[in-house]
DNA sequence: ACGCCATATACTCGCAGTGAGCAAAAGTCG
DNA sequence: CGACTTTTGCTCACTGCGAGTATATGGCGT
């Protein structure tokens, strides 16, 4: 019998809530997912139409900016038993997967919808503070998992520790699909067969879902330095520190500050309000608004001090270093 | 009537010819287009393999990197009449475009087939020597169209004629963009009614592929500053020059020689063999190979010390003031 | 009112990367 | 042998950025 082929759309949106960057996302039966819906050719005529009418009808969450991410034709890429989008069993289902960025976590009108934080998918992606603890348990299995394979030490090296001070933070899908491949993520285990792993990290999502979050996640990541896409994330007017958390919190790491004032100002990405903002402790920072040369076609993205974390230095051997699991 | 869904699969493989970036063009009854194929779901697992057994199968060409560039979705995107992967009016195409790159012109076994060079297509994104000439003429017609639309000349501005020495070589998109909607390319016309316009450059393709080719077009050369896909597309050992000239051949710009040796050498991207290779003029040039650091995943790409052009300044008058064009 | 604290903002210093160009080296060709 | 061409080595100035020090400006506790 011939298969029908099948569309599916999913997107992730991503929002600030609380200077924290969350997913929208949607409970299955199967576990959360992202957004998604059926492609239909009769009912649209472009796939971001079809994707604002879903998300907005769905969730009643308005979509700012899109951008397209990848398309997934694989084979088996979906868990085996699972046929979501579609009814029939037999359609092969090929989803297209986007990035939207919104200003604001609007609350969901759909209960089963909610905003959840990124690095509870991705705890291994946050490097601010104590990311660097867990880093050391994730290299300890890693590196069990590479054991004498030169070529898998390699990757290992380059994506997840690699120089320390040049941790790439775009490169999130590499590493998700490195914790894949070591069967250190949920996914990989429901996939395949069940063979258990050692320790899990991150919760699973339905799908691929969670791949299609980290295909976003490095993308917005590597687009912040190149574009000035960090505005559509944050509100009208803005503290500076305000925009250096919001960057912060997307890298996961943190940038010197005297810096990256320096340049955002000097870049003329931003400019100065009348206003200054009113919180509790210390100076009162002045407002600021996206400048006039922030339009994101044009305009060049942010450069980013990274800032050396003081003490800790790189992760130097297999030390397996037992005992401490620190979840 | 339910329309179906079609996925077709498009290529934008490149590769040197005599220096000179090249595309495998097809042969159809509406004038070249890419290779192009329907997508089978009972036959093949993934696109990259659909891919590989269609263009091999064709012409017979090996397909080298590959990666997948845009999903275009839109009705309408497909010149009305012209239904050509599938046989059925109705259907639904939505098109996958990839880029490929190949390490040398294989000749193709199908007869229909052929390498086409890029700018032929494109003649306004080669700027090497006297594509400025036709920058001139080009703007022209450009600004008659942009009018006193302040966000017009904003968009030619920043796409096509900024500060000169800031050529944005990657955003061949745009700037193809543009020129349909100012009807300066022929599809503009094909899409909609035909109401001639004053002058069109570049050759057709049919169909969106030149849409397509300017994507594939805009990503490689995106790409080439920060992956080092350029030794995917040049023989296992060149000269420097060699390596600069397919550089500059697929960025559409000249670059500072000195500098740019410098820079692909201490960043270890080549390594001295022991050989030199024998031309007929000048020094003979010590033979490179890509150097260990030239990992395409991993390694950064080229830094690309621009040549400002000496003669002749920004885009004024269309002064066709004639040079000695050293080719 | 005064001093403490926390954060915002200003400014300096040094180095590495990069843009630009000069000059020598090593072949070919008449 | 000298003219010519292309490769290769090297210098120099400037700028951008990493890093750090110092000052401004508010709230708050006593």
């Amino acid at each position: 019998m011939e298969h029908r082929l099948v569309i599916g759309l999913n997107i992730a949106l991503t929002a600030l809530r609380d200077g924290e960057p969350h997913v929208l996302c949607v409970k299955r039966p199967g576990g959360w997912g992202l957004p998604f819906g059926r492609f239909d050719p009769d009912e649209h005529r472009t796939f971001e139409l079809a994707l604002r009418d879903f998300v907005e009808r769905q969730t009643a969450v308005p979509l700012g900016y899109v951008e397209q991410l990848y398309t997934f034709g694989d084979k088996g890429r979906e868990a085996p038993r699972a046929s979501l989008v579609s009814g029939d069993e037999a359609d092969r289902i090929v989803s297209v997967g986007y990035l939207a960025l919104s200003p604001e976590a609007t609350e969901p009108s759909l209960e089963s919808a909610a905003w959840l934080p990124w690095y509870r998918f991705f705890p291994w992606e946050d490097q601010r503070a104590e990311g660097q603890d867990l880093r050391q348990v994730i290299a300890g299995q890693l590196y069990r998992w590479a054991g004498d394979h030169e070529d898998r030490q390699e990757r290992l090296r380059s994506t997840f520790f690699s120089a320390d001070d040049c941790w790439e933070e775009e490169r999130a899908l590499d590493r998700y699909e490195l914790m894949y491949e070591a069967r250190l993520v949920a996914e990989a285990h429901r996939d395949r067969d069940g063979v258990e792993g050692p320790e899990l990290f991150g919760e699973a999502m339905i799908s691929d879902h969670r791949r299609i979050l980290a295909t976003a996640i490095g993308r917005l990541r590597g687009k912040l330095r190149y574009r000035p896409v960090i505005f559509k994330l944050i509100p009208e007017t803005f503290t500076l520190s305000t925009l250096q958390s919001a960057v912060e919190a997307l890298l996961g790491f943190s940038v010197h500050k005297q810096n990256f004032r320096r340049s955002v100002e000097s870049a003329g990405l931003v400019e100065k309000t009348s206003q200054t903002a009113q919180q509790t402790k210390g100076r009162p920072a002045a407002l600021y608004r996206a400048g006039p040369l922030a339009d994101v076609a044009t305009a060049t993205g942010l450069t980013l001090p990274r800032l050396k974390i003081p003490a800790r230095q790189v992760v130097s051997s297999p030390e397996p270093s037992k005992g401490s699991s620190t979840k």
